[in-house]
DNA sequence: CGCTTTTGACCAGCGC
DNA sequence: GCGCTGGTCAAAAGCG
């Protein structure tokens, strides 16, 4: 498929959904000029999920997936990814470009990285020998391991923002930037702060919209975020914020919480209401939430954020009585 | 002083 | 095997 004829069909796909309550005039990804060969699976599956016709992708997606779309400043696409192996099956559906950067679904692996600075250290006690030839080498110690590391699931946002770095609540240390390939921007790693939190996000700029930042979070959080509370939602700002970007650790709390058919329920329910196609028949894994919210949104009352704590975010109010 | 960022080097995986 | 690329390491620098 055509890439052009893709953002057109989205938008169209867009333009003409029958959701009621919300505006889409500033959804990034429809409106204008997007390529969205330019990013990989996650926008994909979005777009499909849009109406684009070739649903094949979407449906390869492992897990729960989930699109959330913000209007006001950011909008954001959201869809992550499951063990590399699977999203890889996925990637070969697209178009290849050649500026696939990885936002979604590399398979690489993801050793744990307290296993990895162990093994390190350990094989830096056994070349002590060596010490003296390579002292003014660095002193990196090749990574044995026989098994394949493993990849976290992985979620990507796109969002339009003036910063690179966007405040999500937790604490970030960055560890490395990177070139990207055939993009003036470079790409960022951060780790997060918190001791045995091995979550992981990667943040850079669209080239073909320097506007536009695309934020892939790797694992999950093992513990509650440190800045963002929830007192903060009733700022706009703050409140798109806290919505999106811990999206992946919360919807994963969702997902242990709910079973396969009330996730498919919700699918079928939130996809017809925004009028989008859905194929009933397809498994239950492409299950695709798209949660949107109004710019001054006076939904989710403080007993309701009591309740649900950031699930309101992902979900619609509505949906979750359903529960 | 402790934490974060910068940045060049290194490593692993993959395609050819 | 080689080169390319994404991802990570870790010393040095920066910062509050």
């Amino acid at each position: 498929m055509e890439k052009k004829e893709m953002a057109v069909k989205t938008e169209d796909a867009v333009g003409s959904s029958s959701f009621p309550c919300y505006n889409y005039s500033n959804l990034y990804p429809f409106s204008n000029a997007f390529d969205f060969s330019e990013v990989e699976k996650s926008s994909l599956g979005f777009m499909e999920l849009l109406g684009v016709q070739d649903y094949s992708p979407l449906l390869e997606l492992p897990q729960l997936s989930t699109v959330s779309v913000q209007s006001h400043h950011h909008s954001t696409v959201t869809v992550p990814s499951d063990n590399g192996k699977e999203c890889s099956e996925v990637l070969n559906h697209q178009p290849a470009t050649p500026n696939s950067s990885s936002i979604s679904s590399a398979s690489t692996d993801a050793v744990n990285d307290e296993q990895k600075k162990t093994l390190d250290q350990a094989e830096e006690d056994d070349d002590d020998d060596d010490e003296g030839q390579h002292k003014t080498k660095k002193q990196l110690k090749p990574k044995k391991t026989n098994q394949k590391r493993q990849r976290e699931p992985r979620f990507a946002f796109m969002t339009k923002s003036e910063v690179d770095h966007l405040e999500d609540g937790y604490r970030w240390r960055k560890y490395g930037q990177k070139a990207v390939k055939n993009s003036p921007f470079p790409r960022s790693y951060y780790r997060c702060t918190s001791v045995s939190c091995n979550v992981k996000k990667r943040v850079e700029r669209s080239f073909t919209d320097p506007s536009v930042v695309v934020t892939t979070y790797e694992g999950q959080h093992t513990h509650p975020s440190p800045v963002m509370p929830r007192s903060v939602v009733s700022s706009g700002y703050a409140n798109n914020f806290a919505s999106v970007l811990p999206l992946g650790n919360y919807l994963s709390q969702y997902q242990q919480q709910h079973h396969h058919h009330q996730q498919q329920k919700l699918l079928v329910n939130t996809l017809s209401s925004l009028g989008f196609p859905y194929n009933d028949s397809s498994s239950p894994k492409n299950a695709v939430f798209i949660q949107e919210r109004r710019l001054c949104s006076n939904q989710g009352t403080n007993a309701f954020l009591r309740d649900h704590g950031l699930l309101q975010d992902v979900v619609p109010s509505h949906m979750l009585k359903e529960e």
